[in-house]
DNA sequence: TTGTACGCGTTATCAC
DNA sequence: GTGATAACGCGTACAA
């Protein structure tokens, strides 16, 4: 009753009085199969419940019509929504995705990169640039097609992605032209991750920039929720000066902050503008609604797709695929307080 | 230079001038060998850039420190916050996980299932219940263990998850107990989604044990976004009798009515009470702060993987694991307008 | 159009 | 402690 019975083709062929070979043309060319014979085969393949042994056929084919993707977490909304494109778009193509998570740390993030190309991807994504040497040797030496969004780099390999350190000084410079003379800016951890230490070196070249204006300017790191980006305001409000502004390494923080600024009694942006980046959906409904940079993360997500089944295919690739991002300017981001319009 | 060279465990043989079957040993149960060799082993896979195969260790081993998920979606927060978990504690028993997304679609669940337990997923995980037939029965067949969670059932299955219609009941008994007369729902959709229905199930009962007192109740569906929570919004707050109370199938729906209630200029809870379900982040981080139903995803999906391992391992299993829930009170219900304190 | 037979990379069962 | 060698399930020349 309980007994586990896992046909095999072998099996099927049996069971529809064929050969192993006719069975599996049935599966990968049904073409060259007569429709009579065929009809047999799928019959067999239903009744026995058979699904093709995915180690059997990877052995004997050497492709999977898999790629995998390694990211932070899936808990943030902008890897998900990207994640869930290149996903949609690989399953068009007839193709899997197997994804692991690293949790922002480089060496869990090799070990996946091992286990994935060990299970026979045929490709890899990976998220920004900042990792280990050892890791892109590795890719090479296997000769594993992998491209990596989020952001751009310099090197030889494949980028899908944004300039994340021009939109943030892009952003920054627009805080400093409404007049605001005392910055601060709450950035996620910028360790091993290239695109929140961008953003933080796009700000402070804008502050840069405009040295003779800008009279304080402030950073703190922090984590990767609500509460941090509340907490880190909390921190900054207390400071002297007191900043007119804050920019935030992202949209998460960003939302934390202005419901501490609102709960301390911080009229936003009246009394306190607030700066956001990558435009998640909350982005819009949070109150007042959120200045920051627009990521159209489902067309990198499809973009990067694509780059990488033509790799994949050995078809011709730009090495490098900007996406154009934008600031979206909302109710958040105001001239400083006592300001005459 | 560019070569792709896959070293196999041959190749490591020979550099390493012992036998494959050595070789197997050192990576599989390194004690069985002397230091001596398994020195001189492990150089050469570190020098060769070795990974195995997984499939063909698959195909010799039957079985693959794999499990599957199969989730609707990965944009939504309560699954990644879930699922995470879930990874963490496979991780913790070297057991690899594999997601895959169905869109909320049972055959592309289906197609799915198939293909993670092809890959030799040795369990799998799905959330809730509902869904054909014949995906039972095809697990039931070929053996492979699966639990269900996100909801509870009386099936013989095994799962980890809440009683959703209980606790719908209950957030809707509080909103007719504060005074509420006239009430709407937004609901999530239903079809195919056991969720989402008991949710409205536990709703309408609360209703009718209440049926003397309530005057007027609506359910309308809603997907997936802020964006569609405020539009169902739109579409109810221009019925006669206008409710004073609208009680949503998740938080995003909520949170998206909260906002357009305020854009209409409708005070919540002052004008109009709003509540939701889940307890996601940004409930207690939006203006009011969300009354909700609080689900501890994490431990659920901690608790998933126990006992997907344990069932695995052929180990003693509770057939039902509750997580509890509870209902958290904050700014966005209150009494209806007009009502004397 | 269909069948036969070999090999893919690994583990497991024996000898040694 | 280590080495041959036979599976494992499938795809695919090649033959029929």
């Amino acid at each position: 009753m309980n007994e586990t019975f896992r046909p095999t083709l072998n099996d099927v062929a049996r069971a529809a009085g064929v050969s192993t070979a006719t069975v599996s043309r049935c599966l990968n060319e049904p073409d060259r199969v007569v429709p009579a014979t065929r009809e047999r085969v799928m019959r067999a393949v239903k009744d026995l419940g058979y699904t093709p042994d995915f180690g059997g056929r990877a052995l004997a084919s050497r492709r999977t019509k898999t790629v995998g993707a390694v990211i932070p977490t899936m808990e943030n909304a902008i890897f998900a929504r990207g994640l869930q494109a290149f996903q949609e778009t690989l399953s068009e193509a007839g193709v899997t995705l197997l994804v692991a998570g690293s949790g922002y740390d480089s060496e869990r993030e090799a070990e996946q990169v091992r286990a994935l190309v060990g299970r026979g991807a045929d490709g890899l994504l990976l998220i920004g640039l900042a990792r280990p040497q050892a890791t892109y040797d590795y890719l090479r030496q296997r000769g594993t097609p992998y491209v990596l969004a989020w952001n751009l780099g310099d090197t030889s390999d494949h980028f899908i992605g944004f300039d994340n350190l021009r939109a943030a000084a892009e952003i920054a410079s627009k805080v400093i032209e409404l007049g605001h003379r005392d910055i601060a800016m709450i950035a996620g951890v910028t360790s091993m991750n290239d695109r929140a230490a961008d953003r933080v070196e796009g700000v402070r070249s804008a502050m840069r920039r405009a040295i003779s204006e800008v009279k304080s300017f402030d950073v703190i790191e922090a984590p990767y929720t609500f509460e941090d980006g509340a907490t880190a305001f909390d921190r900054l409000v207390r400071r002297t000066p007191r900043p007119t502004a804050v920019i935030c390494g992202n949209d998460v923080l960003a939302v934390g902050a202005i419901s501490r600024a609102k709960a301390l009694g911080l009229g936003v942006p009246g009394d306190i503008s607030i700066t956001g980046f990558d435009d998640i959906d909350i982005a819009s409904f949070v109150e007042p609604a959120l200045t920051t940079v627009h990521v159209p993360h489902r067309r990198m997500g499809s973009a990067a797709a694509q780059v990488l089944l033509r790799l994949i295919a050995n078809e011709p690739v730009e090495p490098r695929v900007e996406i154009g991002v934008e600031i979206v300017m909302r109710g958040s981001l105001g001239p400083p307080p006592g300001t005459t319009p």
